[in-house]
Parts: C-alpha cells; structure tokens; sequence
DNA sequence: GGATAGATATATCGGCCCGATACATCGGGT
DNA sequence: ACCCGATGTATCGGGCCGATATATCTATCC
C-alpha cells in the first residue's frame, strides 16, 4: 500500500526520502504518519522492481514540471562537481519514477485489493482518483459505500444485541461510531451524485 | 496493545481463542478486527508471562470470580474423562486471566503510551474507561483531546498551504478528515463534560 | 445412511509497517 | 568556538495482518 503513495507522490516531483516523507504526511492527511522503518525499505524495494531509480541530485528537484529561470545553474554546477549521483556528499539520494513504476501505478491503485479494502486504503486511493478512468473511480466510491453501509448494519446489530451489558464509555464510543460511518456515508453519497453528474454533463455535451 | 484487549475481555469471562475473537471484534468496533494471525501468537505471549492460563474447559466459563455452587462437579468430572486441560478432545483452549494478568492490564491500561497514542489504542482504553479510577479516566480524555487539537491544526495548515495545488478529490478528502476530527471533539467535550459532572456531584456529597 | 458444506477451532508463515536507534552533516544562534 | 535542532539515510526487533493448512463438529440434502 505504501508503494502506491510513495509512486503517487513521486508521479508529481522527484524527491529524496526525507522530503518524501512529508509530502505523504500532508497528502494522506494528518493520519498515518509514515515512519522511515517503513518509507525506506519500501523504496528499496521499488527500486529493485526497476519503479523508481535514484537520478540526478541537482536537475531533479528544481525542474520537473515547472519551467526554470535558470538562476540556479550556479547551485547544480557545484552540486554536480561532488558527485550528485546516487548518494552526493550529503547522502542525499533523490527517486524518480520510472515508466515501470508508472504502470505499476495505474495497477496498484485500479486494484479492487481483493478482500481488505481497508480504510487508509480508500483514503490513498481517492486522494489520487484523478488518475482513475471515471468508471473505476465511480466504482471505487461504490465500493466504500457498499463497505460502510455493511459496517454500520454490523456496528448497530452488536449495539442492539449487547446493549444492556455496556457501560457507558463504550456505549458512547459505539454510539459515536456509528454516527461518523453514517455521516462517511453521506459524504460519499455527495461524492457520488457529483460524479454521475459531470458523467451525465459530459453525456449531454455529445 | 492486543493484549490490553484480550485481558480486558478475559477479565470478564473465561474464553477460548475463537470466541474470543468474536467478542473482541464486537468490543472494538467494527473496525479493526483481529487476525488469527496476532490473536494466537498474542495469547502465547501472555500465557508465557503468567497473564493467562489455559484453564479446565467445563468449570471455567461457568465459574471465574463467582463462589461455586458446586453442582457442575458431574459435568467437570465428564469433560475431565476427555482430556479437558490443555486441549480438549476437540481441540479446544479456554484461557482464564491470573492476578499477574489482572496487574498487567491496570498497567497497559494506565500506560500513556508514550509516544504513540495511537487512534485505536484511544478507542480500546476509552472501552475499558471504567476499570481507571476517575482522575487517570479524565486525564485520557484530554491528553485525546489535545492530540485531536494538534492534528486539526496541522490539518488545517495543510490545506491552507497547499490549497491551489489540490484537485477537487483530496481537498474533498482533507475537508471531510477536519469535520469528523471536529466532530470528534467536540463528542470529546460532552464526555470530559460528563466526566466533570460526576466528580463535581461527587463532590458535593461529602 | 452417507455425502457435503459450513461453522467452529488452533496454528504457522511470509511480509509489511512501526518505533527506536544509530550515525552523519548542515545552518544558525550564543 | 560550540552546541543544538533540522536534515538525511539506514537498520533492527517486534507486532500485526492475510493467506493458508488442518481437523472436528453439525446441519442439511439426497
């Protein structure tokens, strides 16, 4: 799962581990922290899939995307001149995607993930929906919704059938979830009807 | 953390591992339900440290805590015929919580975790809110509170920075994420508030 | 009566992720 | 001159998960 985010984030700009690191804190939220125990073997492990490759120190981070204004020529010359790529002489080390990790993308996040769509999962997956052909985001939403509506059926049944022997606290924590996976309902039904609708704009357009 | 919540199950009823599964799927939510995977190895750690026991099959689900009465030596006797200790004819493993596991469970209880007082470890303690005594019980109210505090306003910035940059998908994403966070503290507040008034009656009697 | 399926029940394995830790460098403040 | 906090990479032990293997009990169908 964590390959999917570090390939989404690294579809947008080249970086290095530790900036990485909190562009993910800050794309999937102030949840899920993700902890270099983790980040690293990860891209270790990307990298020996031949979906990211350590590239050029100086080029990377400054250009992709975003036309320069050249005033830092000066800055990649000298970073150039101790060794920039793999680790420079800070041991920075900085990843980009390779056209591999790119349709390793396309495959991660098209993933129905079999049995446990999980949470953060969903979350992952919706932050990086505009990469998703509109049938498949349509049906990602569906999905979650079918899986939340399951889960608050459950939740109201346990609360129902051992009401009488919960305390308070529990009850309360009980109670309130099942109000937030309602209330994740709602917010998936306006996702949805949004959805359909710029499906049916487009319809009409033709 | 799994075995906070084994013991906190265990220290109401005698189980075996399936069962206590269920049971604590429906104590935590229906989120996070527990693997076999951790539940036995986790079960094996406790038994290791003294925590639990395997107890007799027959007399335990009955008896735990409660002064016998005596009339289910028959049933015991019976079941004993079969190899009830250890595992049964069928295979079956009843754990039973021992003071040194009554111990461990005030302590994981009480502990704050230190760094990582993590979303489910909240929920879990909030469970078995009613085994602390009324300070530590308020006390983890409001360290979750602030902790909710901090990652909304860290939320918040990050929307804030980074707003233009966001497609309709994450924003909707990181917008929903600071309602419920709000939501939930304000769900905080009237426990803290309830919390309060009880020590303020409390108070009052004396 | 016997087959078949599904719930009950325990256990292990590989793999991912986390927290802690180690180590090194850089920039700025005192 | 010195130290501290941010930057930066990396590993280690351990916990948890999903998948899988195995076996028994129970209810249902033919």
């Amino acid at each position: 799962m964590l390959e999917l985010a570090i390939l989404g984030v690294l579809k947008e700009q080249d970086l290095h581990g530790y900036e990485l690191k909190k562009r993910l804190a800050e794309t999937l939220g102030a949840l899920s922290s993700v902890s270099f125990g983790s980040l690293y073997p990860a891209l270790a492990r990307l990298e020996a899939a031949g979906a990211v490759e350590a590239v050029d120190v100086a080029g990377a981070v400054a250009v992709s995307s975003i036309p320069m204004t050249g005033s830092i020529g000066g800055e990649v010359a000298a970073l150039r001149a101790r060794r920039t790529t793999g680790r420079g002489s800070r041991g920075k080390k900085v990843y980009g995607i390779t056209p591999v990790g790119e349709r390793l993308f396309e495959e991660l996040l098209a993933t129905e993930s079999a049995s446990g769509d999980d949470d953060r999962a969903f979350n992952l997956k919706l932050a990086f929906a505009r990469h998703l052909p509109a049938d498949a985001r349509l049906g990602l939403l569906e999905r979650r919704r079918a899986q939340l509506v399951d889960r608050l059926t459950k939740a109201r049944s346990a609360i129902r059938a051992r009401r009488e022997r919960l305390d308070a606290y529990s009850r309360s924590l009980m109670e309130h979830g099942t109000e937030t996976t309602e209330r994740d309902i709602s917010w998936l039904d306006r996702l949805i009807a949004a959805e359909r609708g710029h499906r049916t704009r487009k319809a009409e357009q033709t």
